[in-house]
Parts: C-alpha cells; structure tokens; sequence
DNA sequence: AATAACATTAGTATGATACTAACGAATGTC
DNA sequence: GACATTCGTTAGTATCATACTAATGTTATT
C-alpha cells in the first residue's frame, strides 16, 4: 500500500535481479540455484517463484525458470536504479560493497525516471563502480 | 533480515517521524490523532505504536504518546537522511511533493552517515526544499 | 531398475498490517 | 447525577510475505 499497484519486496527484487544476471549469460536457471544463492530452502525459493509468476515477471516449465518480457523490463529498470545510486553512494566516497548493498535496499523502490535525473545530477557517469553500463545494455 | 537488527518498518517510520513532528511543537499527541493522520483505525495505530513502544522508541501514559530519548534519535536520523534525499532529488529536477515522497520510502534504510557523505556531495546544502534544517536542530 | 538430485505440495509458524466488534474510561451536556 | 459521546484498549479474525520441515513426485544418471 506504501507502493503502487505492481510493487514487489526485497525477496522478490533480489531473485529478479539474481535470475536476470544469470540467465543474461544464455544458462537457463534451476530453481536449486536461486535458492542457494539466496541461502533459503527450495520451498521458499519455490514460493518466492510462485509470486513473481503470479505477478507475471517469470515464467517456469519443466524446473527451467526464466524472465518474462515484463519481467525483463522490471529487472532492467531496478538495475538503473541501483547503479544509479551505487554511483552517487561511491563518489560520495562510500566503499563500494556497502554502496552495493545499500542500493539494492532501495533500487526497487525508486522510479526509473527520478533515477535518471539524479543520474544527470551526479554527472551522468556511464558506467557504475563495478564498471557496467547505467543506461541500456 | 535485510535490515539490522533494530530496523523499523515503513508504518512504524511514517508513526515516528508523525509523533516527533507533532511533539516537536510542545502538544502532547493523542492516538486518535496518529490515526487518522495514518489513515488507519484506532486499533492498527494502537498496534504500530505497541511495536515502537516494544522497540523502545515509544512511551504511553493515560493514552498520550512522546517518544522515547532512543526514539527522538532515531526520528533525528531518519530526518537527516530525509532531508539528505529530499534535496538530492529536488536539485535533480523532482518536483518537491514527490521528492518528499520518495524520500519517505527510503530515509529509515539508509544509515545517517552514509547519508552525511551523500551530502557533501550535493554541496551540503544547509536546509531541505523545505526550509528545515537538515543538520542538528 | 535403483538411486540421486531436484521440484513440488502440504502443513506449520511468525511478524506486520488491517479490520470489526465489544468493552472500558473519561469527559461533557442536559 | 444520568446519559451520551469520544477515545483507548482488548479480542478475534484475515491477509500477505517469509521461512521452515516433511513428504511426495519427477527426471536423469548410472
């Protein structure tokens, strides 16, 4: 209710982002991955899937999970966000594995437009402190 | 478990940053009126502030509530960080409604002194969009 | 065909949020 | 002083997100 209508949590934004960083290198993903990775039990990470599917950002068949479009262009939009701030965090001289994690507390919760104007504020750098592009692919 | 261990909700934020705004004026705060600021029933505010009375941020006496000196620090950190955002995002071109709003969602999950870095380099502007001060009072 | 690895379902638990209904206490009006 | 209104509090219910264990399917590999 703090959100608008297609908010998701932090759980869900982290498996988003995982699933979109993975399966970018062409793999299809296992859900036995995602729940390692975000150190729960497979039926967490299995509910966790349910409701991203449910909210249409993922599609799973045969235990392959992979993004839908929209789920694709959600992904896309966070991750502007988060190197965003991940780049205003760093050239405030905050290191970068803590201006890391504290974006990916907000970067899911901040409209891509707004991002994209402080992004203008902060000098527009193209690429975040890990060195990957801000803006599209 | 995003957060440390003290972390607050957005419900309990909004009720903290309420009770310090309007204590802040020497009026003692009733529960009825964090109510219907909150837009919820009675009952869910009594709530709210049972979980900030539990975190140690909250005392009630005879139905009046003031914040703790743990809670008006915790209020005055959540302010900075705010205000910290808040300009950020109205020197970025977000007009001043929304740039509160989004402040709102984020200023109690960022830690003050990250957000005292981000400051200084939006050129430690002294008052929010505001007018209020961001530093000490 | 048997096993191992993984996915899925069922069931339980907790915490935050929100409600209604009912009750209690204080306050003010007639 | 009796009564009504207002407000706080308790009790009970509901939903959603999160997380677990235990049990059951399913698939793949040997």
């Amino acid at each position: 209710m703090s959100q608008m209508a297609n908010a998701i949590t932090k759980r869900e934004r982290d498996c988003l982002v995982f699933i979109e960083e993975y399966t970018g290198k062409g793999f299809p993903i296992r859900l036995h991955e995602i729940a390692s990775t975000m150190k729960v039990k497979s039926p967490t990470a299995f509910n966790v899937i349910k409701r991203l599917e449910e909210k249409g950002l993922v599609e799973s068949r045969n235990g392959m999970v992979r993004l839908t479009t929209a789920g694709k262009e959600a992904a896309r939009k966070i991750l502007v966000v988060h190197r965003t701030f991940e780049s205003l965090f760093c050239q405030s001289g905050v290191p970068m594995e803590k201006a890391c994690e504290e974006a990916s507390d907000i970067d899911f919760l901040i409209p891509e437009n707004n991002a994209r104007k402080v992004l203008k504020r902060i000098d527009n750098p193209k690429v975040c402190p890990h060195g990957k592009p801000i803006r599209g692919r």
